[in-house]
DNA sequence: ATAGCGTACAACCATATGGTTGTACATCAA
DNA sequence: TTGATGTACAACCATATGGTTGTACGCTAT
């Protein structure tokens, strides 16, 4: 999980990812339209790739790039629980507070 | 974001998190649980603090930390809105299929 | 065969991160 | 007042990260 969440955690990777969902797409034509170098995109699909945020396929001398949907779900998953965890705070005050069915 | 996510990137912190959504905690009552030193524990608050993660709220001589659902909230909705994405892909699938309805 | 494209990877650099220890200071209790 | 507690912060260290350039190598097309 660390790993997923630091792939996430850079505005490129982000932009990467989600051009990728879509569609697959080629490292050299995600590289197209980044500033950086051509390693550098290399090495962003790589910390994505490690985190199995996305796989890659080779189709001829290219290598497309598929977003795995799972381990974002995962993910998202995580950060349900961390919400539900909240919502269980919520319901013990309105139990203490003698409320009942409306959380704040 | 990229502060969010690179916060929530780590175990420690996503378990201080975890702790601090359901009850305020102090920042020494945190700390006793883990191996590492004080600091430490003191620069993990501070990075979920700076990604808005959790807030601290001054008692005595006590700083009591408290998760923000909200920013939680923020991440998750990118998290999902990735998922539309894939969701909007099948349903151009679906269409070209000739399928109605159910998705895979 | 050979030239160009797409990719991989290593070496290198600057800066960020995650940890440590040490010091300082405010607050609560005795 | 004095001492212990809770926090803040700086200095330091090792390693990770995000970028670069350069080299190598397999495919595709001519």
């Amino acid at each position: 999980m660390d790993l997923v969440f630091r792939a996430l955690a850079d505005t490129t990777r982000r932009d990467i990812f989600q051009r990728v969902i879509g569609d697959g797409l080629s490292v050299s034509s995600l590289a197209d339209d980044y500033e950086m170098s051509f390693a550098a995109v290399q090495k962003h699909v790589s910390v994505l790739e490690r985190a199995a945020l996305v796989t890659k396929e080779r189709h001829g001398r290219e290598q497309i790039v598929h977003g795995n949907l799972s381990t974002l779900r995962r993910a998202a998953a995580l950060l349900d629980a961390f919400e539900e965890i909240w919502i269980g705070r919520a319901t013990k005050i309105a139990e203490i507070l003698g409320e009942k069915g409306s959380a704040t």
